[in-house]
DNA sequence: CAATATTATGACTAAAAGTCAATGACTTTT
DNA sequence: AAAAGTCATTGACTTTTAGTCATAATATTG
């Protein structure tokens, strides 16, 4: 990597940690383009080069930390289903109290538009979470951990509708549970119920 | 009512009806304040008089017919706990189908942002939900349907949670299954995941 | 019908998103 | 090592749109 491409990833991430400050502390409606780039020290138009439009710095850093944690889920094979699953609902939930309420908000407004198409981004990006969480299903079903007839595409949206209407809820009270919490208390027992008419 | 508050009255239905028909089509952040006007027959001041914000439109029809059907609930005391909330999944589902996808991606960005709280509600909207189902649950240890030491708080919120999940799965999917369909398979079994060890 | 109150208007302001020609630091070519 | 070429960066500029407000039109009241 040259003097050139280091300078410009410098600045793109000197850019997604601008943004992340200010969002943290006052949520994206409030902050303008010009004060991203006055916090990461470079001119407006300099914003521009990077991401399409003012939105697309969101989906940034909401789509990185779940596709690790996907990875992460993937290759580890240990473990049976539930626990693979619950694990992975722990993370998401640890993902979610990390960025703090501000981000996950605007992160759910991220998903559920289908405007805000990451410019870096082929695709919509909740197809990742879909895709994911699907092999994960499939590749049960190859190691007789689900039974063979396990309709799941509908599980798929099913699991997932418990991870993000726990968000969507923690949002709505303005942060009136813990995440980790309700993920100790529910998930393993919301996955048992959605799955146990499925499991071998 | 006299003629001048009847015009009034129309004027902030023709609003509603012109925002209602161009958020089906494009989405929110597509249309602007003066399309709305335009195809409303005002003027742009006009909008204003009536909302204090763009925002604020969308309140006005999503809030209302949730309203209603817990409204319709409450007064549904002839059935079992489980069966009567399987009828306000199916309603808000109905619901949720009939408004169509952009405005229920509104509503979500609406309900998690603390910042949108309508100028004629006085504190934030989910509260109405939350409220609405813990009475219900409450009733429900009143008349020996659940258990005394019931944790009505967080099953409340686990219940919400399901609801918004589904619609904020259904939004990120971009609508590809029946909310209604969704609602019959799964609201029930769910339903007595969350209640069964608290049901007398 | 004159005085008063209310609703409606649209030109205007303010703010912020997004553009682009000019710059100069770095890279490649000769 | 000098010239040619490339590309990240800049900030003044344009465009868009939310939101305001003095004025006009219309209705009510006494």
């Amino acid at each position: 990597m040259n003097k050139r491409q280091q300078s410009a990833q410098n600045t793109r991430k000197k850019l997604i940690q601008a943004a992340l400050k200010l969002l943290k502390e006052k949520g994206f409606k409030a902050i303008n383009v010009e004060e991203i780039t006055k916090e990461a020290g470079v001119a407006k138009g300099t914003f521009y080069i990077y991401f399409k439009r003012k939105e697309d710095i969101i989906s940034e850093y909401s789509r990185y930390p779940f596709k690790e944690i996907a990875d992460e889920l993937k290759n580890k094979q240990d473990t049976n289903l539930i626990d693979r699953l619950t694990h992975y609902f722990y993370r998401f939930m640890e993902c979610v109290e990390f960025h703090g309420i501000n981000i996950c908000r605007e992160w759910i407004k991220d998903v559920i538009d289908p405007n805000n198409i990451n410019n870096s981004q082929d695709g919509q990006k909740w197809v990742y979470d879909f895709e994911m969480l699907k092999e994960i299903l499939e590749n049960a079903v190859q190691n007789n951990e689900l039974k063979k007839d396990t309709p799941i595409e509908l599980l798929t949206h099913l699991i997932i509708s418990q991870l993000y209407g726990m968000m969507t809820c923690w949002c709505m009270s303005d942060g009136k549970f813990e995440p980790l919490d309700w993920s100790d208390k529910f998930c393993k027992i919301q996955l048992n119920s959605i799955l146990k008419e499925f499991l071998i």
